[in-house]
DNA sequence: TTTTAATACATCGTATTACAAGGGTTCGTG
DNA sequence: CACGAACCCTTGTAATACGATGTATTAAAA
């Protein structure tokens, strides 16, 4: 998969990734890399501009995990407006696969 | 439909367009419209830079058309260069496709 | 006939974005 | 102790999307 396919994308990956549980940064990283076959590696300097942008949007909050013994790690959770948005997304990315579709069939003039 | 959803994918639609028959741009305006039923308008200030972008690119290659007691329009067409592009694109579109539901269901750990 | 709306192409300036490159700390292992 | 992996972050740059604006031409309406 070539990173330009991302752009855009981005938000809604970090999203869906967010949603199924908490994570830290880095472990987005590797769980994208794995999901994809190792396929598209997310860039550190795409990632962290982005999980804070998406705070700054209300998309997600943050906080510091430092368990006895292991090292701190920034999780990310989702909030309700971070939920809303996905869904808009989601329904967004379904619009556009449904127009790409009709474009391909030549489904009009 | 966003149009925010459109970003990084406006070279996906036009090309997937352009692949069914020959277009002039404003007409790509009108089309895109008709077939995300009016949720989604394409503006001008987007099109016209992205078909010359594409154009330089060589995913393209435009001709003027101007029959007898018409105006005249600019037509593209595609190349094959912009054909292999097009495949290369649906294929990154299935990938990422596959990459979110992968995220949706917490494929893994 | 004058005015208005639609058709058709284009550019410019701005804000946003993705990313490579770099910087830094902490931890485990050889 | 050295080294790499785990972890977080910022800065500068190039590309992108788009609103605003400009210019002609043609069709329709007033």
């Amino acid at each position: 998969m070539d990173k330009e396919m991302m752009k855009g994308n981005i938000d809604l990956i970090l999203l869906s990734l967010i949603a199924e549980r908490d994570l830290y940064g880095y472990e987005m990283t590797k769980k994208l890399k794995r999901l994809s076959d190792e396929a598209y590696s997310m860039s550190e300097g795409t990632l962290y501009p982005a999980l804070k942008r998406m705070e700054r949007k209300g998309w997600v909050t943050s906080y510091w995990s430092a368990p006895e013994g292991e090292r701190r790690k920034k999780y990310y959770t989702m909030t309700n407006e971070g939920e809303t948005e996905l869904e808009r997304k989601q329904k967004d990315w379904a619009s556009l696969h449904s127009l790409l579709h009709k474009a391909r069939k030549s489904y009009d003039t």
